[in-house]
DNA sequence: TGGGCCGTGCTTTTT
DNA sequence: GCACGGCCCA
């Protein structure tokens, strides 16, 4: 397989597919007057016109900082300053690629056509390193393994060095190396004292993975920039020549890059400095995957003299939702600073209510998000598309899908497995590499008994025995183990089988790859480089014409095997699903030219487009929405512990409770008109009931900024917005009566009960981390009914308590005869009349 | 070899 | 309170 490691080749690769597009530079030569000029305000328009030497593009949420690098990108093209093809433009996402290049598209007719480096840092070191690969031991078509494959390898290796799994789980010992992959260290460049830390068995399995992938010709998505930037370390004329090729350099979302992405396009500008890197330092929220901030604070460091541009004009939130979130993101300490401004109009404050629990709280929401679609308040109907409930974390959807689901409120979750990572679409991902090639030994690992083919643990091992002793691939050993007779019986029959399919089907692939080599060649990367980067499905052309059918294949393939059968043999409700996605798989098939083009690039194209069409309601975590914006957007579960993340902060401290706060800030600014934040007074936590403290961000909003809400249906009225019952907390009885008619928040909080419940609840937090999690006042303490008490419950209404179990009584209900019910749900019968329903 | 039971541990997520 | 993984038994 041929790969460019010289400069000669790599120009001659690249250059003759400039030179095939004249129109197309012919267009990018238009006058710098264009249109796309036209909307940008100063700051945008500096961040677009300075082009030369290192510029840091400070870009709030919701400034345009899109708008200001898209043209800066069509400005570049316009200006003759670089080819299409010379501009390395660098995102996160295949999302952001994908928009990014549309985008440039719009403004420049077409000539996007040509950027053929614009992609996730991933993509284009694929691309990079397949010219490369040997130079790191590997060969040009290595395969990229992904967390799942990952996993299973480490788990073979934990177990290979006899290494006790339990104090060494694959989980944790793949986020180590993650970890020191992110840092771009090597294992030998793993510093003693980390790699001490971990006893030395971490460093020692590093090793014995970093071994087995090259043996596997595989690398995971750690290796691709960790690999690209040892070559470009260890190999200064290869280094030299990219550094050249890229005449200017562009980064999206600055702030989440790692030490490995880092030092890579350290690398890359250091010739000519011409990098231009846009981010936000309050939008870091990855800093638990590596994400360092410290690279946005030191660009003026990295690169002296850099042009900082701030580009504080925000586009898309109201006054009230601007200061609220300003009024969070003050809080932490080491900001580059910036302040957001609008013209536009101070809106509706943000309004914060509290719920006595999570159903209520999902329930009222449900209810807000109706009267909402329906227009109210004198404000126009909104479509449900344009709301969007965002969540600290996943476990919080359930009560929402729940209570959306009895009403009837069409909603949809965003997160959750992809369509790549699901069980059944990797099995027959699995075949296909195995039809590839055979010397896939993870994808044989992984189908040898799926379906069940009688093949257990036993089977697998002697085939493994016999392929290591024989020094041949699992196909070969296992072909071995049926004409030598070590398996026998059913499971024999059934892996002969198995070997003569896969023999069966790696033929046909492959006498079809021969008959198509005069079209699309396979192999040689001159040709690859004539694909985008952001590849995916909709960019490659299927050429019908000039190609056997690899979808056809496919299916024989599932057929064959016994996959398909195997699913529609199921009787679990999800079978029918499953099968609905195996056919989704062949058919995202049509959109590739051959079976290995779709493995190759697959793995880098993990996200599914959702259907943004249909009209529901968005739910989905605050990582998830970042870059996203909707006209109302609820924030529920602000309760200390759940927000800021208990976890966060027990392992992060003062950083992890920083970058809680610019979660936080991150969830305020996708709002465009309407923000709702909300909390409860208690919760079910694994399976405990557990008593809520609003969160501290919850203070930190300005007062002038917020509308605190009394929610209706609560006893006492107004208890609820202070984040308490009385029956919880009985000495916030004092304030409840005074937040019954107003309810100023700064009130609430500088009472004396408060701050007595806030002490207590740190000193336990400080004294007893592990347990702090639960730290909660429990509710057997506070519930204060006694047996023969005259009480009321909203739906089974009057009865008398006959037994206390903890915070659980037994009560005979006048109408609905004997419950047990939750303390909490419970109020004197006396109190039931201020319940105002 | 595969099914069932028990113990544990529990964010966030892209590539 | 649930889900997953390991272990044990048939």
């Amino acid at each position: 397989m041929s790969s460019y490691s010289d400069e000669d080749a790599f120009e001659a690769a690249a250059a003759p597919d400039a030179r095939a597009r004249p129109s197309l530079s012919q267009r990018a030569m238009a006058p710098p007057h264009v249109d796309y000029f036209e909307g940008l305000n100063p700051a945008q328009r500096q961040a677009v016109e300075t082009l030369n030497g290192p510029v840091l593009m400070l870009a709030g949420a919701g400034t345009g900082k899109t708008k200001a690098l898209t043209c800066r990108i069509a400005h570049l093209m316009a200006t003759g300053g670089a080819r299409p093809d010379e501009i390395l433009a660098v995102t996160f996402t295949n999302k952001a690629a994908r928009e990014m290049m549309n985008r440039i598209g719009g403004l420049t007719q077409g000539a996007s056509d040509g950027m053929r480096w614009l992609g996730t840092f991933h993509a284009i070191c694929v691309k990079l390193l397949r010219r490369h690969a040997e130079l790191v031991g590997l060969k040009s078509n290595f395969t990229i393994l992904d967390t799942d494959d990952q996993l299973r390898l480490l788990k073979q290796l934990i177990r290979a060095s006899s290494i006790d799994e339990k104090r060494w789980p694959p989980r944790m010992l793949a986020g180590i190396i993650d970890g020191w992959k992110n840092k771009a260290w090597t294992p030998a460049q793993v510093p003693v004292g980390e790699s001490s830390a971990y006893d030395d068995k971490g460093i020692d399995l590093y090793a014995a993975y970093q071994h087995r992938l090259k043996e596997l010709n595989a690398c995971d998505f750690g290796d691709l920039l960790l690999h690209m930037v040892t070559i470009f370390q260890t190999h200064a004329d290869i280094l030299a020549t990219y550094q050249r090729w890229f005449k200017y350099i562009l980064v999206d979302e600055y702030q989440d890059t790692n030490v490995a992405q880092y030092l890579w396009l350290r690398l890359l500008a250091q010739g000519h400095k011409n990098i231009c890197c846009v981010g936000d330092d309050d939008q870091s929220i990855y800093g638990w995957r590596g994400a360092e901030v410290g690279n946005i604070l030191l660009f003026e460091k990295d690169f002296p003299g850099a042009h900082v541009v701030r580009l504080e004009q925000n586009y898309r939130s109201t006054g009230h939702i601007l200061g609220a979130a300003a009024g969070v993101i003050d809080a932490n300490k080491d900001r580059l600073g910036k302040t957001l401004f609008t013209d536009g109009e101070d809106g509706e404050k943000v309004r914060l209510i509290g719920h006595w629990d999570g159903e209520e709280e999902a329930r009222w929401i449900g209810e807000d998000i109706e009267s909402m679609q329906r227009g109210t308040r004198g404000l126009d109907a909104m479509p449900l598309n344009s709301m969007a409930i965002l969540v600290r974390a996943s476990h919080q959807m359930r009560s929402f899908e729940d209570r959306f689901l009895t009403i009837g409120l069409p909603y949809r979750v965003i997160g959750g497995p992809r369509f790549y990572e699901r069980m059944e679409i990797r099995d027959a991902m699995a075949y296909f590499r195995l039809a590839v090639s055979q010397d896939d030994d993870l994808a044989f690992e992984r189908i040898v008994n799926t379906p069940k083919r009688g093949l257990g643990d036993k089977a697998v091992q002697t085939i493994q025995i016999t392929a290591r002793t024989n020094g041949v691939n699992l196909i070969e050993g296992a072909r071995l183990c049926v004409s030598g007779g070590l398996i026998k019986g059913r499971g024999g029959n059934a892996l002969r089988e198995l070997v003569q399919g896969l023999d069966r089907w790696h033929a046909t692939l492959h006498g079809q790859s021969q008959s198509q080599s005069n079209g699309v060649t396979r192999g040689d990367m001159a040709d690859d480089d004539e694909s985008v980067i952001d590849d995916g499905p909709t960019v490659e052309v299927f050429d019908g014409a000039s190609n056997v059918n690899h979808v056809e294949l496919a299916e024989v393939i599932l057929d064959e095997c016994g996959y398909t059968a195997h699913w529609q043999n199921e009787k679990t409700p999800e079978a029918p699903g499953r099968l609905e996605n195996l056919k989704e798989l062949v058919k995202a098939l049509e959109n590739f030219d051959s079976l290995q083009g779709f493995l190759e690039h697959i793995s880098l194209i993990m996200d599914n487009a959702k259907d943004e069409e249909d009209d529901k309601v968005t739910i989905m975590t605050l990582h998830g929405a970042k870059g996203l914006e909707f006209p109302s957007v609820y924030l529920p579960g602000w309760e200390d512990g759940l927000f800021p993340s208990q976890r966060s902060m027990d392992e992060s401290g003062l950083k992890g409770l920083e970058e809680e706060r610019r979660l936080a800030y991150v969830g305020i600014t996708r709002a465009e008109k309407h923000c709702t934040i909300s909390f409860t007074s208690s919760r079910l936590v694994y399976g405990q009931w557990q008593s809520q403290m609003p969160s501290r961000f919850i203070d930190e909003l300005p007062e002038e900024n917020v509308e605190v809400l009394t929610p209706p249906g609560l006893y006492g009225g107004g208890f609820g917005a202070a984040g308490m019952s009385a029956r919880a907390n009985p000495v916030s009885e004092g304030i409840a009566s005074t937040l019954h008619e107003k309810m100023a928040k700064a009130d609430v909080y500088n009472s004396p009960g408060w701050r007595r419940l806030q002490s207590r609840s740190q000193q336990r937090s400080m004294s007893q981390p592990k347990e702090s999690r639960n730290s909660v006042i429990d509710m057997k303490a506070t519930s204060s009914f006694t047996t023969g008490e005259r009480v009321f419950h909203q739906k089974f209404g009057y009865g008398e308590v006959m037994e206390i179990e903890g915070d659980k009584l037994l009560i005979e209900f006048d109408k609905a005869g004997e419950k047990k019910v939750v303390a909490k749900f419970i109020v004197s019968a006396d109190k039931a009349n201020d319940v105002p329903f």
